[in-house]
RNA sequence: GGGCGGUUAGCUCAGGUGGUUAGAGCGCUGGUCUCACAUACCAGAGGUCGGAGGUUCGAAUCCUCUACUGCCCA
């Protein structure tokens, strides 16, 4: 690539979507099922394909893309494998709004044209945030990207569920499961989000039949009255302990129920007797099991009052609890009514509140694949980063129930079950039975059912890459490298895919999950659309430049600690890109007519260049140590520390002598060349972060080919480690650092050019600084140097007493002394806080005894250091005070 | 109720195995439009690490208790 100048201030837009396409149209992005180099995978949590990018998304996903685009530049053959999830439900109420605006229903139009709606709706709308990762810079292998009710993965789903029905692991019940009377559907477990909320616990009278008084019990749900079937107290409550057995009545319905023991019930909650209501509440439904009770359900699949709640009939269930109270009210059935806060189940896709539900469904006995799944964590098979959250897992894998598989609704895999509608046989197999094995008969009806999203999701680490095929693929790149998400789905989906694996595979489907962070706003509140305080991943792409938002994401990645983030935090990372385009801008500009020099020309490396190539070659260790252990941040802020504060800060200011006013064209070679392999190994070590600009600058600079995608990843090379040219550089650091402070301090014009005299404290020092003195000068606008001896004392100057060096600044006709003084005696005082905790750690006999050797001789060290400074700077101030009587 | 985490400069956060004179970015103060960058440069001020106790020669770092706060599961 040639020399190609680049515009004074970074333009995101004008590079983002130019080379995104230029990496599609090469096709750099491509996994390859058979290589010689080794495999690197990750498989994208699929997102719903109704969603749209949100913030989770844009970190979860930078996160992928650094680590995928980290080792494909490390010559690993990477897949980045993507695509979406059906989201059953989600995509169902899509659809059914969208028809509902039409006037019609689903059931109007049926299951065949409903499901072909869908598709089409699927095709047109679904996947935008597909395009939005892209956006992102995702480097994905788009040719392979797959959905969860694709052909193939559709086959996985079915395989998986008639093997585990013949083993047994599948059944179907009648249980009390979640129910969304507005989805209609069942929801598992996990799909049902609690949250605390004000009610009441309302206090019920129910008297006895022989009329010999009553017993209260306390409900918040009053309304499920009219289905009790019991009432429970404990076997050992004095209050009820004679009362066991007796018959109560029902209210409003007159039936019999009979007085319980049972040790479930809590003495201390509420009147220690328990209403039963099995066919509306978990427990009760226990409990009615053991006692071997009916159940009468009231409430419908709707939330509607049915025939069996009798003048209530027809009523909401919340409109139903109201008017039952107002008719307790005047019978004198209630007794009391007390706040009451407690957390209260609402369906995580519409927010809707949870009915328990006794119906039949579908479920996977979990435990025996629950065991494999703990023991791969445990035996380290699959590791959790960071650590902590696999006792959040061994705590949910322990205490595991049954997995509610089955869904009504129409949008996703239906059951592979047929049912007899002759003999009532049921069929489970992987195509369509023609006829009953059993009977013969021909009139067979499918399983309405259709299966939970997450039952496809769990297979997505091995049906994305063919199974039940035994593919090239599959064989390559399983079990996975590495699962990047959330802890929100940690129990949904990641533990889900672990038992599958194992199960289906004989191997755990990742070697690492590594958990990020949840991103919150400044208040620490989870960011969502209905508090409306969600930063648009877009937005701040849009505003900010892509790799300046990625940036900003990897540096706030903390393992264990959740992201809080304003967009002010955000725009300070663009700045960021600038300063990188400048550098960028700045080197090519001066490498022009550049000429790639001879070895021989490269065999004596000015002082500067062995220091640049020393930091560059920590950096390059550190950023690769910190992602091998997915510390982000540090890999993140190692590179910025290096390239603003080192490269930009020093070495660019120290280099532009040789390039401006060269003393040969030798030097400026030399200069020339270290400036760019320098910068060249930073702008790959950046391109993880920032994919976009690194590859236009790369593309911009001499000396490279191809794509900055394929690049090869910087290696820390031994013969680049220079620790005498950083300890050199230190001298020269500190001599411009000193002369800088003095003239910022005395506020001298940074155009007024002065005097100084040096002293230094070893002949190395002075060495280093003659050799370098036109860099002082050019750095900290110096008209002369002096070089003092030691008993040399200079007049009117200011001074600064450092490690390797004292400087004295010429102060005449400059500055008042009183300033001079006031900021030696600042030092002074500093110094003697710094030297009270030495001399009081030295001064105790049990330090000087029992710490190590070597800390007792560096505080040693300190101290003369320290008490040396004191008495040079406190020498200084005597000067000064001379003059002023002069 | 059970479990996990957080509490370090005005703000947002770093500080693997205790030795630090506690760091960064933003913000703030002062100065500079200096030939890559004012989305910049130079200089500076500012915390004793939520509180109490303990272990230790030595603790922001380990232990106990406590306060506040967030999340997960009931």
């Amino acid at each position: 690539m040639g020399l190609r100048k680049l515009e004074k201030v970074f333009d995101a837009h004008k590079v983002e979507d130019k080379w995104y396409e230029y990496w599609i149209k090469n096709d750099l992005f491509a996994a390859h099922d058979q290589s010689p180099k080794k495999a690197y995978s990750i498989v994208i949590p699929p997102p719903n394909v109704t969603g749209t990018l949100h913030i989770g998304h844009a970190l979860n996903n930078t996160l992928q893309d650094i680590l995928i685009r980290l080792k494909r530049m490390q010559g690993y053959n990477a897949l980045w494998m993507p695509g979406m999830d059906h989201a059953g439900i989600a995509t169902q109420n899509i659809v059914e709004k969208k028809l509902a605006e039409e006037g019609i229903t689903r059931h109007a139009i049926g299951r065949e044209e409903f499901i072909k709606r869908v598709w089409e709706w699927k095709e047109k709308y679904g996947g935008i945030i597909i395009n939005q990762l892209k956006k992102l810079g995702a480097s994905c292998d788009w040719k392979r990207q797959r959905f969860t009710m694709d052909e193939g993965l559709s086959k996985a789903v079915i395989e998986v569920f008639v093997r585990l029905y013949n083993e047994g692991l599948i059944y179907q019940g009648n249980y009390i499961i979640n129910w969304c009377p507005r989805c209609q559907t069942a929801l598992s477990d996990l799909e049902v989000e609690h949250e605390p909320t004000k009610g009441n616990l309302f206090y019920l009278k129910y008297p006895f039949e022989d009329k010999t008084g009553f017993v209260i019990v306390a409900t918040t749900r009053p309304e499920t009255m009219l289905g009790d079937i019991a009432v429970a107290v404990h076997p050992d409550d004095p209050r009820y302990k004679d009362k066991i057995g007796k018959t109560l009545l029902l209210p409003v319905i007159g039936r019999k129920i009979p007085l319980i023991a049972d040790e479930y019930v809590d003495m201390e909650f509420g009147t220690g007797a328990l209403k039963i209501t099995p066919a509306h509440d978990p427990n009760d439904f226990l409990i009615g099991q053991k006692h071997d009770l009916e159940v009468v359900q009231v409430i419908d699949e709707s939330g509607i009052m049915n025939e069996n709640a009798a003048k209530y009939k027809g009523l909401d269930r919340f409109e139903c609890r109201r008017k039952i109270i107002e008719d307790f009210k005047k019978d004198g059935t209630l007794v009391k009514i007390e706040d009451y806060e407690h957390n209260i189940g609402h369906c995580y896709r519409c927010k809707t509140i949870i009915e328990p539900y006794l119906s039949k469904q579908w479920f996977i006995k979990i435990k025996p694949l629950a065991e494999p799944a703990i023991k791969a964590v445990k035996e380290g098979r699959t590791r959790i980063i960071p650590h902590q959250w696999e006792r959040v897992y061994f705590e949910w894998m322990e205490n595991i129930r049954d997995w509610c598989i089955s869904r009504q609704i129409w949008w996703g895999h239906r059951i592979p079950v047929w049912y007899c509608e002759d003999c009532g046989e049921t069929i489970v197999q992987r195509n369509e039975p023609s006829k009953c094995p059993k009977c013969g008969s021909t009139n067979l009806k499918q399983e309405d059912d259709v299966l939970d999203t997450w039952f496809s999701s769990a297979l997505w680490p091995f049906s994305t890459l063919g199974w039940p095929e035994e593919t090239l693929a599959l064989k390559t790149f399983y079990p996975t490298s590495v699962l990047v998400t959330g802890f929100d789905i940690l129990f949904f989906w990641v533990a889900r895919m672990m038992m599958m694996g194992i199960k289906f595979m004989g191997d755990v489907p990742f070697r690492d999950v590594y958990i990020h962070a949840l991103v919150k706003d400044l208040q620490g509140q989870k960011m969502s659309k209905t508090r409306g305080n969600v930063i648009d991943p877009l937005v701040m792409m849009e505003k900010y430049g892509t790799d300046a938002f990625r940036f900003a994401l990897s540096v706030f990645t903390v393992q264990g600690r959740d992201i809080i983030l304003s967009e002010e935090r955000i725009s300070g990372y663009r700045n960021f890109a600038n300063k990188i385009w400048n550098a960028a801008r700045f080197s090519i500009m001066n490498l022009e007519g550049f000429d790639f020099p001879a070895e021989s020309e490269m065999e004596k490396p000015d002082l500067f260049d062995r220091w640049i190539m020393h930091q560059l070659n920590n950096t390059v260790e550190e950023v690769i140590s910190s992602l091998d252990e997915y510390r982000f941040n540090e890999a993140a802020q190692s590179i910025y520390q290096f390239f603003w504060h080192e490269f930009c800060d020093w070495y660019l200011e120290l280099i532009k002598p040789h390039l401006y006013k060269p003393s040969s064209l030798k030097r400026k070679r030399r200069a020339q060349n270290t400036l760019l392999q320098t910068l060249i190994t930073a702008i790959k070590l950046l391109h993880p972060f920032m994919p976009f600009i690194t590859e236009e600058i790369y593309q911009s600079l001499p000396g490279t080919e191809g794509s900055i995608v394929v690049a090869s990843f910087p290696k820390p090379k031994k013969e680049s480690e220079d620790y005498q040219a950083y300890k050199d550089m230190t001298v020269i650091k500190e001599a411009i650092n000193s002369i800088r402070n003095i003239r910022g301090e005395m506020d001298i014009h940074p155009s007024k050019y002065i005097d100084v005299f040096i002293y230094p404290k070893d002949d190395n020092a002075l060495k280093i600084l003659s050799e370098h003195e036109l860099w002082i000068k050019e750095l900290s606008k110096v008209e002369k140097i002096s070089y003092l001896k030691e008993e040399e004392e200079p007049k009117k100057c200011a001074a600064a007493i450092g490690d390797r060096v004292n400087i004295f600044v010429l102060l005449e006709g400059v500055v008042d002394l009183d300033k001079e003084k006031k900021r030696l005696m600042k030092e002074i005082s500093n110094i003697d806080t710094d030297l009270s905790f030495v001399k009081k750690k030295l001064s105790n006999k049990n330090f000087i005894e029992k710490a190590p050797r070597e800390i007792v001789e560096k505080e040693k060290r300190k101290k003369e250091k320290l008490t040396e400074k004191r008495e040079k700077i406190y020498k200084q101030l005597e000067r000064i005070q001379r003059i002023e009587f002069a």
